[in-house]
RNA sequence: GGGCGAUUGGCUCAGUUGGUUAGAGCGCCACAUUCACAUUGUGGAGAUCAGAGGUUCAAGUCCUCUAUCGCCCACCA
């Protein structure tokens, strides 16, 4: 959809009357935001404001009639002095109270202006006298309308000096500063001059420095408006997650200031407002219509001399009406036919589930969305609100089309690929953190996608026609599967359970690295491994190709295109799209034997550090002998020996039935079992001896800080029966442990 | 002026309600290249979780203060 549409519009235009014809769209004189090289008012929102170096200048006015006194006023734009109406200071303020009600000359225009009291004024900065410039800033405007001060305003929309600058008319408003601080310093009238650190509103699309400028302007009155959307945040009817963003939306709209809608620029929806040319000639005040169509006459007068306003509307005025416009409200679909399937569709998406964005559109989009929702859906437009991070360049710096300091997508599609670029900006978004990007980032994804490619190539390549038909679920209640097929597909579930919590949770990063993880260290590295051997079995070629196509089923949103290309190879057929993300099947997990087999895989690698700590080369094979101190360890290791001799590449596993070191051997300590390998060079009993010392040093501090934890009285008392009984169990094994490195280290000696 | 975030191995960062010996990617060291993948594999080194105090049986995780960096808001004349 699009803002600019016919139906669109229209919902637009009506929102306007409809807020004018309860009072609260108004149009009236004010201070507003003015961008004068974009020559268009904006609103607080689009005027950011930004920290600024410069100087507070104390000027000096000349009291009138009073030879040689005068009032020092600090100013950091001294250009305005030329619209001075006034000098205010504190009631309470002892230095000035003979100056109240006398009058000054503000200097160069010569303007004769009264000294006011205003307990407005602080008397603490600058000097505690302050020039009043009602035509120019927004504080001298609310003292200008309280003591019945005269408006002038010195500038141009361009941003150039008007004619009630008299001398300096003509000239841009920093020209003009510079040659009025020259002339006051000729006069003897600029004082002093200060570094004074200060911010300004900006112009976001130029980054002009705003003008607060007096002018005619179209307003939304927004406390009504809050209320309710105040509400349904503090209620939890709409959570932000992160949840620290809700104070800020809270902030914001406790301190919600009319919205300036008016725009001066050409494109955009024009205001649904049309003036009569006839009443307005005698009163401005008159002969205003607000209607969503040109009226023929004018109602008051008659005249059919009528003109459409030439504003246009804030581009955020149509974009807060989107979760309900986008559906033909309030009028239905164009085509009337289908209009009865737009109103269905409206009831069933608003409110919609999740609105996902940036943090500076909160206040822009999301806010007003939720307060548009209540005015005239009277519901909420959505139940949470995901706070993205932003992305950012090295130094810190928002990346921004305009300031040049962006990676370019394109280019890291190139380069990278474009799933690369996606999972790598999952992965790396912890839940609203910022990011500080930089290409080396991408390496990640791209490998990933790699990988996928690869291990799917060798699971096609060895597939057998027709080894898939069978239903998974059925064949796992049915068949008794190999403790590497059954760890898998527990993996594997244990997986997609954590997945889908973690994007519940919109922990997407989580989702991402657990995938990550499963898939390239689990499926990969071990299980496509593991099975090479017995490939062919019906089991396995069932397990592995159903593994495979559920995790690009589950990676699919991650990494589109590779998991589309990999599944049209497997199918030939219908899009992953189609496919449902895999269910959770809580009967395949089985965390015990995720254990089991968890220590198979390290024995294995105790045998590979082993011979790596030797020098022993991989093609060369090897002789290891084992001593299980538990019978289930014992089992397991003599079920897996073909595993384990497989992967750890041995010649031979023996079982040895009593713990006593064979000769010419180095050695491993595990949980329960002792590894020996056999080899023919010398044993060098000191490295040997060192590593043995070094990990009984670390169990030593480790049991002490068991030892000491269960001897606690307040601990055993007070923390949960499993906690202790963990403790009790990791202190038993690791005593163990350490017995048997000490009896080994003893053997060395 | 107010609010928020960050501070964890050489670098970039995870770490959900406090509870196994704090993880990952990159980088580093050693070894490996017919056998899906060198955009790879195997093994390894590397962290007093910014500092101080506190709560608790138990703190990277909760509280207070301090330091450094960053962001947002503000009618800062």
């Amino acid at each position: 959809r699009f803002t600019m549409d016919e139906d669109y519009s229209s919902a637009v235009l009506e929102v306007f009357v409809r807020l004018y014809e309860k009072g609260l769209i108004y149009q009236g004189n004010y201070i507003i935001n003015w961008c004068p090289r974009c020559q268009t008012a904006l609103s607080d929102e689009e005027a950011p404001h930004r920290d600024l170096q410069g100087n507070l200048y104390y000027l000096r006015y000349p009291v009138k009639d009073e030879r040689g006194a005068y009032i020092v006023v600090a100013t950091t734009r001294p250009e305005t002095m030329l619209g001075d109406t006034a000098v205010a200071v504190n009631p309470r303020d002892k230095r000035y109270k003979k100056f109240v009600g006398k009058t000054l000359i503000v200097p160069l225009v010569d303007r004769e202006i009264k000294v006011i009291a205003d307990s407005m004024v602080d008397t603490k900065f600058g000097t505690g006298a302050v020039k009043v410039t009602p035509a120019h800033d927004p504080n001298d405007y609310a003292l200008g309308k309280k003591h019945g001060l005269d408006f002038i305003s010195v500038m141009r929309p361009d941003g150039r000096m008007n004619e009630n600058a008299k001398d300096y008319a003509d000239m841009d408003r920093f020209e003009a500063r510079e040659v009025i601080l020259e002339d006051l310093k000729e006069r003897g009238l600029l004082e002093k001059a200060e570094p004074h650190a200060l911010s300004a509103g900006h112009c976001y699309r130029c980054h002009t420095i705003i003008e607060p400028y007096l002018s005619k302007q179209w307003f939304v009155r927004m406390k009504p408006l809050a209320q309710p959307a105040i509400e349904a945040v503090k209620k939890g009817k709409i959570n932000f997650y992160p949840k620290r963003w809700t104070k800020v939306y809270l902030n914001w709209m406790e301190n919600i200031q009319d919205w300036c809608i008016s725009r001066q620029i050409w494109w955009g929806h024009r205001l649904p407002v049309y003036y009569c040319g006839d009443c307005r000639a005698d009163d401005a005040s008159r002969g205003i219509i607000v209607s969503k169509t040109k009226p023929d006459s004018c109602p008051a007068c008659g005249s059919s001399r009528i003109t459409q306003d030439e504003d246009v509307l804030d581009t955020w005025f149509s974009s807060w009406l989107w979760p309900f416009a986008t559906f033909y409200w309030p009028f239905g679909a164009p085509d009337k036919s289908a209009d009865s399937r737009s109103k269905e569709e409206l009831k069933y998406f608003y409110p919609t589930s999740a609105l996902v964005t940036a943090p500076e559109i909160i206040f822009f989009w999301v806010a007003r969305m939720i307060m548009a929702g209540f005015e005239f859906m009277g519901d909420i437009p959505f139940k949470d609100v995901y706070i993205h991070g932003t992305v950012r360049d090295v130094e810190g710096k928002k990346m921004s089309k305009s300031l040049g300091n962006v990676i370019d997508p394109l280019t890291i599609i190139k380069e990278y690929g474009t799933d690369a670029l996606r999972f790598s900006l999952i992965s790396i978004t912890a839940q609203g953190q910022d990011v500080f990007l930089s290409k080396e980032r991408f390496e990640q994804g791209r490998n990933f996608a790699n990988k996928i490619w690869n291990a799917s190539r060798l699971v096609l390549l060895n597939l057998k026609e027709g080894a898939v038909k069978t239903d998974l679920c059925e064949f796992f209640k049915k068949e008794r599967l190999d403790i590497v097929n059954r760890w898998i597909l527990s993996r594997f579930y244990s997986t997609l359970k954590e997945v889908r919590q973690d994007i519940e949770s919109y922990r997407f990063n989580e989702a991402a690295n657990a995938l990550y993880g499963f898939f390239w260290h689990e499926f990969c590295d071990w299980y496509l491994e593991l099975i090479k051997p017995s490939i062919q079995e019906a089991s396995t070629q069932l397990v592995m190709y159903k593994v495979l196509e559920k995790s690009l089923r589950i990676l699919h949103p991650f990494m589109p295109f590779v998991t589309e290309e990999i599944w049209q190879k497997m199918h030939a057929t219908a899009s992953i799209m189609r496919e449902p993300c895999p269910h959770v099947q809580e009967q395949m997990i089985d965390k015990r034997l995720e254990k089991q087999a968890q220590s198979i895989f390290s024995i294995i690698s105790q045998i590979r550090n082993m011979r790596s700590s030797v020098e022993i080369r991989p093609e060369q094979k090897v002789r290891v002998s084992a001593f299980a101190h538990s019978r289930s360890k014992l089992k397991l290791i003599k079920e897996n020996a073909a595993l384990i001799s497989n992967l750890a590449r041995l010649e031979s596993l023996e079982l040895l039935d009593c713990d006593e070191r064979p000769k010419a051997t180095i050695s491993s300590v595990m949980e329960d079992a002792d590894i020996y390998l056999h080899f023919s060079g010398l044993l060098d009993a000191e490295k040997e001896s060192a590593k043995f010392a070094q990990k009984a040093a670390q169990l030593r501090e480790y049991i002490k800080t068991k030892e000491s934890r269960l001897q606690n009285k307040e601990f055993l008392k007070k923390a949960p029966q499993e906690i202790v009984e963990k403790e009790t169990q990791d202190l038993a094994k690791s005593s163990d442990e350490l017995k048997r490195l000490e009896k080994m280290l003893n053997e060395l000696r």
